[in-house]
Parts: C-alpha cells; structure tokens; sequence
DNA sequence: TTTT
DNA sequence: TTTT
C-alpha cells in the first residue's frame, strides 16, 4: 500500500536482561521486555494512579543486536523506534495464538541507551553499523554514496554552507 | 517510572467501517481496523513481496470518536498517534488470552484524515475538541489558560514577534 | 489543510537553565536551549567525528512551563515533542529575520525529564496539568468527559475487559 | 552525548515543484518547499482560523531524491521523517544569517508520497534504495546481513513462527 | 508558495 | 479486511 507508516517509539526500562538467540544460519536475535508507566491523580480519589505496559521487543538488526547485548541489561533504560508485528503461534494444544510485538529490523529502526550504567565505552552508537552491516545506525552523514568501504572522500553537508538558502 | 514513552504512529487504510459501542455510562468507543503494508524486491528472486500488517485501534476519546463516526469508512486513510495496550481477556475455555491494541486516549492521541473521501464538511479536525470535551484536538493556540469557555480574550503567540529571539 | 502533521521529537540536554518570562497578562512562557549530537566513524579517515545540534525550544503550555522551571536545569536530560515553527523578527538595522523554534502549546506537546537529577518530586509529570489548566498532560485514562472539575466516577478503561475483543 | 534523538515528523503538501541540485562530485540534492496547516475555532469570537508553517526540506539521501524527482511535484501531499539543522550562511552585507532544514540524509529518514497524483508507477518506494545505495529505504526484511547484492537466500521473519514466543 |  |  503507498503511503503506509508502522512505527512505534519507546522510552521504557528493561525488565530482564536481553535474551539473545541465533537464527540457524547464525544471525543474532534479541527479545527484550521493556516497561513503561505512566502516573496521575485521579481525579475522583485524588489519589495517586500508576499504570505499567509491558512490551516486547524483538531486534532483528545486527548492529541492534550487538547494542542490546553489550550495554543493555535489567533496568536500562532505552529509546527505542520500531515497528508493529503481529505474529501468530500455536499453543500446545494446537489452538492459535497471537503475539504483537516491537520489531526493531532494517532501516527506519533505532535503539539507543538513555542512561551511563553501560560502564562501557559510552553509549553513543551512531557508528555501531560500521562495517556497514547495519542499516539500523549509519553515519549521519551518509548520503547514500554507498559505495561501500572505499568509498573516495566526501564532501559533508557544509558543501552548500557558502550558497544563500534556496 | 519517570520518563516513560509510549507512543505508536500509523498511516493505514481502514479494513472495514468503524465499529462504534457505548459505554454503561454512555461514553463512545470506536473499534478500528488499520492495515499497514509495505513492499520491496526480494534480493535474490529480484520478486516484488508485499507484507500487510493489521492493527487493532480502539478510540476513548470522544472528540476522536466522534471523528471516526462521521468521516471514516472502508477505506479510509488516516494518521493516528496512540500508545500500545495489552489487554488480558478469557476466551470460551476459561483460558487467558492477550490482545494488543493501539488505543487513543487522552491528550497526546491524534486522528486525521488523509483523503478526501469524506464527502463531508472537510477533513480538518482541529476544532473537533470545541466545547472542551475533548484533549485529542484543541486550539493550537490555546496555551493552557484553561479557563474552559468563558476565557477572556487571549494573545496569540505574536506576542512576542517583537522581540529579538532568545 | 486537511491531513497535516508538523512534529518535532527531541532527546538532548539543556545548555542553560531555562529562561523564564511572563507575557503582559501573567502567563509564563519558558525558552530552552537544547542540545542533540551524534557522532559517527568517518569512513575514510575511521577517526571518531561529533557533530552538536542546538535548538531553541519555546514552552507556552502553562502546565510543561512548570515542570520547566520546577525541574529542569543546565545539563538536564529531556525528551519532548512540539511542533516547529518559524517567527519573523527585525534585527536592529530593521532587516527581516528568521527564528525556527519547537514550540510546546497545546495539545501533542510533551516536556518529561529523563535523568534523575531533578532533586525534586520524581521526574514523572503526569498529573502536571492536574486542575485542568494544561492538555500538555492530562490523566492517561482521560476519555474526554471533560466535565471539568466534578466529573462523576468514570469506569476506567477496564471497563471492556470482561469482553471477548473485536 | 550518549542518547540523543533528533527527529522532525511531517506531513504537508509542497508550494512548488522540487528542486533538484547536484554537488560537484555528482551527487543530488533535493530542496522542497512543505506547508502544514492548523485550523481551529477561536473560542471568543467562534471564527474559523487558520495557520500555515513553511518548511524548508533538504533531502541528501540518493534513493529520496530519486523519489522527490520521480514523483513530487507542486501540490504533492507527502509523508517524511528527517532532523533538524540550523546552518550559517552570509548574506550580501556579509551579516551572519541562520537557516533551520529539515534535513533527510542517511538512517532514519522516510519520504513517502500521500496522494495518488503521481500517475506514475505507485508510489510505493520501499525497494528505492535498492542497488544498495540508500539507507532510507531498504527491505523491511532486511535483517543487515549486508553482504550487499548477492547475499545468499535469508530466511525470514517467519523462522521463528514455530516457536513459542518468549 | 501548498492544501481544504 | 484495506490500499497500490
């Protein structure tokens, strides 16, 4: 369908540690529950009110992936863009089932650590697609050259710093 | 949890007209089914794929509600902004079942046509909310002087025009 | 125009404490400075390059320039949603000038903090509106009844619980 | 600065036709004139009123520009995602002046055409960047194995539907 | 300068 | 079940 947009956009905190498995030809998948809350007064008690949605979140995006298992654990907390995917299952007796969940996969995806307990080496991961295996995170740079490693030298944005705006 | 977001944005076409209940107390609800769809050529067959998803939104909002009833139908684009919800129901054997949904509701919910098909007054839903029933749609110069129908002549945002920039 | 959208998403920190001002009749409007970066790999020279986005961001929601003042302060986290918009200006030679800004007002307008440091109650706005004098945040279980103030006992959303979904 | 988000969501139709622009190493640049507009009742007078923003829209990435060629023209109503930068340029007194863009340029940036005005081949452009060169659209199936153009048979989302979700 |  |  032209003109279509699926996305989801997070800001939670995890409630496990990622799961990570590998598909059989060796790619990596991660699950994540990711919790998020709202709070208020209501407005007849006056008492405070809190609500937790718990979301899954699969990554199928390598350069994710790789994210979510060197600085995520229980209680990081991330922004996260994805999309929706409903996924049909049988249970043990045969019967379908359903399952929505957040699937962060190809472009369009981000996953991003809002808080420092990663330890590690900071928590900016614009460049965790190096190598260029990861469409998920690219140099915000890019213009799509894409030549792919060895690409020759290119100008950045400040190209046009010396026209008037059109 | 401080700093939580949950927020999902579709452009989707509607399944099937919208189907509207009513609470015990009278308040509407709007069930909607939203396709999303997106295509590509498949790298090694070089085939076109299309992949469609389906969504579930429900609508508590009753500006929004009132929205969906009047201009929506099969067919119908729209964009919406909602938040995701798992709700647990039983199904006919007494088991427990789980049913995700995009649900619109309270401020930060938005719904707006994106076709003409209406045959109605417009498509331009931002007064929707008037008569203050409504948060999905109010003024958007309304700066929260909140005094709900009688307010006094307010500035618009040109107050401040002549001011050098901060 | 019917079907517009005009949103901006931020996640950065502020480089100033926010700027407080009152406009002729009381009612407060907050400006922040707010940084975004990214950084990235360079694919020629593989040296680590950071590039910093400074954005003005003008808060009219009475109820987001409370938690502004509240809470926020030089180095906060935070992530908001507004909507752009340009303002004309004459600098002091009386030649027209241009300011983008992401402006909060209204409806879909979103101010929450992200780090801890708020000292302060929490960091979790969602009532912040209570009273009804902001739509930035009102109760998330909010459907619009909108009576303002004496609202009877409204069922909450788990009102449909006991049904089998659509 | 570890997690930050920049991201600008529009929809608007365009005030003239595309204009497209080549570095001098050959690659394209697309500017787009986009307007959005709000409507609303004002509550003291009960006119209708209206506001139009203008927004300047730069597209780098290869594949959208392709799109914005192929596609757009003036009246086109369209979909994007890109970031916010403000650039510095001298005018003809040499004065420093600002511009803020809506910058589409690497990850995370969507156009996508809304109407159906563009006679041409759909308007559906997810496989646009395909050839590799474009990060604004790939497969949706694309999980970054990346080996880039002859990649080995992947299998899909679907491997995991014999499982029981975690 | 668009659109409704 | 929509749309292109």
């Amino acid at each position: 369908m032209a003109g279509s947009v699926n996305k989801v956009i997070l800001i939670g905190n995890l409630g496990a540690d990622p799961e990570v498995r590998r598909t059989q030809d060796g790619r990596p998948v991660v699950n994540l529950r990711i919790a998020t809350s709202e709070s208020w007064r209501d407005r007849n008690t006056n008492e405070r009110r809190e609500r937790t949605e718990w979301h899954r979140v699969v990554i199928f995006s390598e350069g994710l992936c790789r994210i979510a298992e060197q600085y995520l654990k229980k209680g990081s907390k991330v922004y996260l863009e994805g999309q929706l995917q409903t996924r049909e299952w049988e249970d043990q007796s045969g019967q379908k089932r359903y399952s929505t969940e957040v699937v962060l996969q190809g472009f369009n995806s981000t996953l991003t650590m809002l808080d420092g307990r990663s330890g590690g080496g900071g928590g900016d991961f614009a460049d965790s697609g190096s190598g260029g295996s990861d469409f998920g995170r690219s140099s915000p740079m890019d213009r799509g050259g894409g030549s792919g490693g060895n690409a020759p030298s290119r100008p950045a944005r400040n190209d046009f710093d010396d026209e008037i705006p059109f």
